[in-house]
DNA sequence: GTTTTGCATGCAATATTTTGCATACGTTCC
DNA sequence: GGAACGTATGCAAAATATTGCATGCAAAAC
């Protein structure tokens, strides 16, 4: 019963963002989950629940293999690797129509932005604030790596090209959020200030 | 059974995009399903079906109210409009605790750029192309909306300067999209090229 | 005149993601 | 010497999203 018709082996991106991951290092779920903090973690996040349920399933159909790390002391690790059909696996999903769902941002945030209200704005603009301030830092990190390891493309094996860009697209979508962010901000603090003074139209204008 | 204890009423950004949508017009599911491919679309997309259940369970919560519009012919609509429950309801979701995930691309083309190889060169190029275009487009329709609506966002009322906000947003991101396939397609190209000409290292490097 | 396309709604099943809980050991803070 | 935190793994349930199918009528294309 199992082995052959394990459910859900059908899409399924976070699956190969896993293999993607084991490609060059043996990880445990714990370094997954906090590896997709990283730097895959700019396309795909996962719970370490989602992380470790995937694994299960890729073990059973021997996309990836097990070995158990004992430490001194400290609870065990469980290490996994890819196989060659797993390495196989992944390389045929590369090649597999792609489903472009052009991006889409999925953040409330937008719509909460839709409901600007004279009671919502300040608290908006706060929020704003906050996630300016979070990819600011996560920008900084981007940069980091970027810097330490991505200095000059062209020199750059061809794989590591691939995840360049990757890295490129990131950093390149963080700034503009920024940009985005200070825009909105004025924007918002113009209009707070507008209110202040009694001036600005609430919705009737 | 029904009516107060609907599984499902925690979270659910969906759900209140689609009263955010309703805020102005009363609409169908129709309706709603295509206008999730416009403006709100940049930020929440779902197919027809997730609406139709959101339309239901909203129905039973009376956050919105049906009314069966029939035509002449065609098959009956039926209009969906916010109640007062629903429009406070949805007040309150604005200004409750914001998760912010910070912007995360969800777009398993990054996973593949990870996985570039020989073999998959081509095929990653042609279809970062084809997103390109598809983003074109997208940019296209929202500039014109842009123009039409939102010229001079100083004189607008308030809750459409947020409506603005999140238009800009797409638009900006759109713009740093192309940006970005420009860059990564004159670099896979490039690379492509070395590889022809048996240059470029595959991975050994 | 028949095929395609668009309007309009919906069920059922599967897939995917999130949330809440639970465990266990070690180290570091206080 | 106990609380808090970080490593490390996992179950179960609920919430959310996608896919495949199905229906029915009208207008437009061929």
């Amino acid at each position: 019963m199992a082995g052959s018709d394990i459910p859900g082996y059908a899409c399924m991106a976070l699956r190969y963002a896993i293999m993607t991951a084991l490609l060059e290092d043996e990880l445990s779920g714990y370094d997954l989950a906090r590896s997709f903090d990283r730097s895959l973690g700019f396309f795909w996040r996962a719970s370490h629940q989602q992380i470790y349920r995937e694994l299960r399933g890729l073990s059973e159909r021997r996309w990836i293999v097990r070995r158990v790390d004992r430490q001194r002391g400290r609870p065990e690790r469980n290490l996994y690797s890819l196989t060659r059909d797993g390495r196989q696996a992944l390389e045929r999903w590369v090649l597999e129509a792609d489903r472009m769902r052009l991006q889409e941002t999925r953040d409330e945030f937008y719509i909460k932005l839709y409901n600007l209200s004279a009671d919502s704005i300040d608290y908006l603009a706060e929020r704003l604030s906050a996630r300016r301030a979070a990819m600011m830092e996560r920008l900084y990190l981007y940069e980091r790596i970027r810097r330490r390891h991505y200095r000059d493309p062209e020199t750059l094996p061809l794989r590591r090209r691939g995840v360049y860009l990757a890295l490129l697209g990131g950093i390149m979508q963080g700034e503009q959020y920024l940009a985005w962010c200070d825009e909105a901000l004025a924007l918002l603090a113009a209009s707070a200030e507008e209110l202040a003074r009694g001036g600005a139209k609430e919705d009737a204008g």
